[in-house]
DNA sequence: TCTTGAACCTCTAGCCACTAGAGATCGTAT
DNA sequence: ATACGATCTCTAGTGGCTAGAGGTTCAAGA
């Protein structure tokens, strides 16, 4: 049995975080002192290090709610998890292909530049001020 | 001279949006009619489309209130608001970059599934309980 | 001119996933 | 016994909005 800070050096997620964690349905109820400190085994280390993996890969709270759920009911959990998983997977995947956008344009606007620093019309600005400089929609 | 509706119409900025904005300071305060409605011009439409369009290249607010003081300060505005935008880019760079770690390793666990259903053991699961079945760090 | 009714106003609270801080209590080493 | 770091609970703040309550104003039609 080891104290939430021991917890927290071992999976390197905060204390105030594991707390958080715990008033989210994330982590049960964690065992008590006396003294109404925090006490985990264990369970406790491998369940929080489940979670900061898969926050780790971008699941939301509640996506880890689900597979959590679902490590507690074993049959049909694959398919399940692999859906969260799969959906997870594409959300990632727009998320890239909508910074590759930002990225040209953010690329081409800064390069507009000429460094100068004394040209009275910054390229930054007016590409900002008007969308009809742009190559894309974004 | 508009209402906020039309402004909101006109930019595709929702209302509560843009009263957030003139709270944020990236609007001035807006004239009102005699029983308190804003009323915007042209120079309103401006300024609130080129907020709107920096924050689709993902500038916060804080870098926006940054590139609008340097409209109002021409001199050497190029090079700070150049330094803004380089900056942004870097930014939208690292995003991607984790992205695409991230992408290869649930694509990675998504298809360790056989898509079975059946087994005992979900691969996903197992995956993210364990990080030692990552191919890298993430 | 009067009456609708849509649009507007302010204010508060909620979203996500934490993070920070106050002020009190606990646990452990000396 | 004492010191002091770790823990406790509680509240509030972050960014960038969004939603809703409850009240007022504007503009168009009768």
């Amino acid at each position: 049995m080891f104290s939430i800070g021991e917890l927290s050096k071992r999976t390197k997620v905060k204390v105030p975080t594991i707390r958080y964690y715990e008033e989210m349905g994330l982590l049960p109820e964690a065992e008590r002192t006396a003294g109404n400190q925090r006490r985990y085994d264990t369970a406790g280390l491998e369940r929080l290090s489940f979670i900061r993996h898969a926050r780790d890969l971008g699941f939301s709270i509640e996506a880890i709610s689900s597979l959590i759920e679902l490590q507690d009911h074993p049959d049909r959990s694959c398919e399940a998890a692999t859906d969260i998983a799969a959906s997870q997977l594409a959300d990632v995947r727009a998320k890239i292909k909508r910074l590759k956008t930002l990225e040209k344009e953010l690329s081409r606007i800064s390069k507009g530049c000429d460094g100068d620093g004394m040209s009275e019309d910054c390229y930054v600005l007016a590409s900002l001020a008007d969308h009809g400089l742009c190559d894309q929609e974004h």
